[in-house]
DNA sequence: TAGTATACATACAGGCGTGAATGTATGGAG
DNA sequence: CTCCATACATTCACGCCTGTATGTATACTA
């Protein structure tokens, strides 16, 4: 065939990363050969083994071209040192429920990653990236509980780590359990819900110690009466 | 070969679901042929297409020969019915998290469910029970939830369902977290600190109200009357 | 003790996917 | 206008894995 001019090249490019989503989520990463990816993308393998090396390494660029404007945005939301750091974690939460509720491309990659892909040999490097990026959202969401505990929105009673390690798996385990079935509830809703008991928590201090004690202590209102749009 | 007593070849049917094991968490399950589970289990292919039909089949035995013990567990929780629903709960959760710390079959085989298997074909009806070991799971914990909100334990303000839905993805994203790098933090311990947290913050009531969505159409007092065992 | 079902091992045929090698036509630089 | 790098398409050889068919020796049963 004729060569194509750069711009239409880039576009074989996504038709080829396009067309491996789908495939993918379809019949997992292992179960598809380079034959159906050409095939979903309207070319044949000699053009994927022109733009990639292998079938790992469009993997990679799937993954990449999906969760980088994620990792930015996580980044981004970093930097401003706002008065009222609880809220803004509250903010970014629910952000990326709503996000993986509406993007589709979002929602079909991370179920790939989530159900369709087996973490060995050469995809054990994406395992590690995830990791690390958990980490720093990890890292990210400690800072935000910390400067909290700071300015008495929080209780320190259990350390910010643990709190921040808390934080994150309720959101991830969300994310993944309606991923499962999304029509088992309102992901945004049910979200939102159980971020907001599980910060309550927080405020307030630990829980029910072994016994059953039945809570009737001071109500400590004050602490989070300051959320915002 | 010669033929071995029923015993034996018990004996060699687990010690083919044992290699299986080990392979498929080092290899993934798509990565993995029959030769290389009868090479770890020191037989032939042919003594595994003795007692399988394939390779999904000795998956699914392995799944169930580590899960059985897990949700017969699960389902002799349920019976009592303790005059401490709350604490009740806890136990059960924390039990869950020393199991998976502890016992080394269920970490494996939780790893390979996890990150080593692609859930599709004939892995899909796996997926589906497990989905419905979470769902009966999670009504199991929602039946708990709402003794404990008729007993005064908890606050009624956000709906039983809710709740048990994130106490689930919170035991259940923080288990998939810590396995993903089992050094990074003590999953008990932190585990029952979250957990106590989170329950706390159901015990007082919501919290912070955004004022983003003042859905406070109803007032959100009906949900206890509603919703039903 | 003979026969049969069991519990495997071995042998065979076929398909499929990969990677590399080769072919080819066009876009762009000089 | 020429030439070369680009952007693919096509072909080929190889290995591996699967499913099945067949072999075989033992345990059980009558």
């Amino acid at each position: 065939m004729a060569r194509s001019t750069k711009e239409q090249a880039l576009a074989t490019r996504g038709r080829i990363l396009d067309a491996a989503e789908l495939v993918f989520q379809r019949q997992g990463v292992s179960q598809t050969s380079l034959h159906d990816i050409a095939q979903g993308a309207g070319v044949t393998r000699g053009a994927i083994y022109w733009h990639f090396r292998d079938k790992a390494d469009v993997f990679n660029a799937m993954m990449q071209r999906a969760t980088l404007p994620m990792e930015e945005a996580a980044i981004h939301t970093d930097s401003p040192a706002t008065d009222d750091p609880i809220e803004h974690l509250r903010r970014s939460f629910v952000d990326a429920l709503n996000k993986t509720v509406n993007d589709p491309q979002v929602r079909r990659v991370f179920e790939i990653a989530t159900h369709k892909v087996e973490y060995v040999g050469e995809l054990q490097a994406v395992r590690e990236r995830h990791l690390h990026t958990r980490n720093e959202c990890l890292a990210h969401v400690q800072r935000g509980l910390l400067l909290a505990m700071r300015r008495g929105q929080l209780s320190a009673r259990l350390p910010a780590r643990a709190a921040a390690l808390g934080l994150h798996a309720l959101i991830d385990g969300l994310i993944r359990n309606w991923m499962l079935d999304p029509t088992a509830f309102d992901l945004v809703r049910t979200g939102r819900q159980v971020l907001d008991a599980y910060l309550a928590g927080l405020a307030r201090g630990e829980a029910p110690r072994a016994s059953a004690a039945p809570r009737a202590r001071t109500p400590a209102r004050a602490t989070l009466s300051r959320v915002r749009t």
